[in-house]
DNA sequence: TTCTGTGCAAATCTTTTGCATGGCA
DNA sequence: TGCCATGCAAAAGATTTGCACAGAA
């Protein structure tokens, strides 16, 4: 569980109540929409805007302190932390992060220097004993 | 080079100019956004509505004729063929399909019955080339 | 002839922008 | 205090919808 202050405080951005707020939803959640972190943090804090999460979205990805990534054909973010795959359960959409080290080694063998992103759909444990 | 025509007479779809205008970009381009095929076509097709690009994508993908991808967070769509990795350049945004059979195929063993996307960010060959 | 597909316009999101005010350092 | 950040409202973009007409089977 890392510092989210810390973060902001590294880069070049000001600590702000909504910055602070943006980071604990992503870090509580894993993963969030726009939308699904402006729902969840107007109910603490009614008076924040659309824009300004739009705007700190783009100033910490700017930042490399959060990642885009596109799950369900949807923009989601999350805090960077190091290269793992995404397991997306097609009927309860929920996400799971998996390390898959070696192939993300193998493939910065083959592909030195870039930016990888592996995304599994299938349907998760849970939702296998539902049926 | 695959027949068009056949794609879509074994679907539940009616062959009409537009969808053939919409999977021959496809095919051509590779991989293109509704922009660029709206805008590619219109020119051979002056009457053709952006309404009508976005429907046809919609049936062609739920027909399973074509599917989406999420390149540089933005949605492009290719005809659907056997799973290959995208490698995306960050400089020229061209995008090439790499097959990578064998990590679809251990990806496969650890992970049965799930679609799988594998996305690489980097600088091709033209682009280093050039510095 | 029947039913699906098309094109237009309007409606609905989603995201961005400008600007005055507020708040961190 | 000096900027950067916020919130509001408006603007701009992207996508969806309804409906009348056209066209594939």
């Amino acid at each position: 569980m890392q510092n989210l202050k810390e973060l902001l405080q590294h880069s070049n951005l000001k600590i702000t109540p909504q910055r602070l707020a943006i980071l604990k939803e992503l870090q509580n959640k894993g993963h969030a929409s726009i939308e699904e972190i402006y729902d969840d943090i107007k109910e603490m804090f009614p008076s924040i805007s659309l824009a300004t999460i739009y705007k700190n979205i783009t100033a910490l990805k700017d930042e490399g302190i959060i990642t885009e990534v596109c799950l369900h054909q949807k923009p989601k973010f999350e805090i960077k932390k190091a290269s793992h795959a995404h397991f997306v359960c097609k009927v309860c959409s929920k996400v799971e992060d998996i390390p898959l080290d070696n192939f993300f080694k193998e493939l910065d063998e083959r592909y030195p220097q870039t930016d990888k992103e592996i995304y599994i759909y299938g349907v998760c444990e849970d939702c296998k004993k539902v049926k």
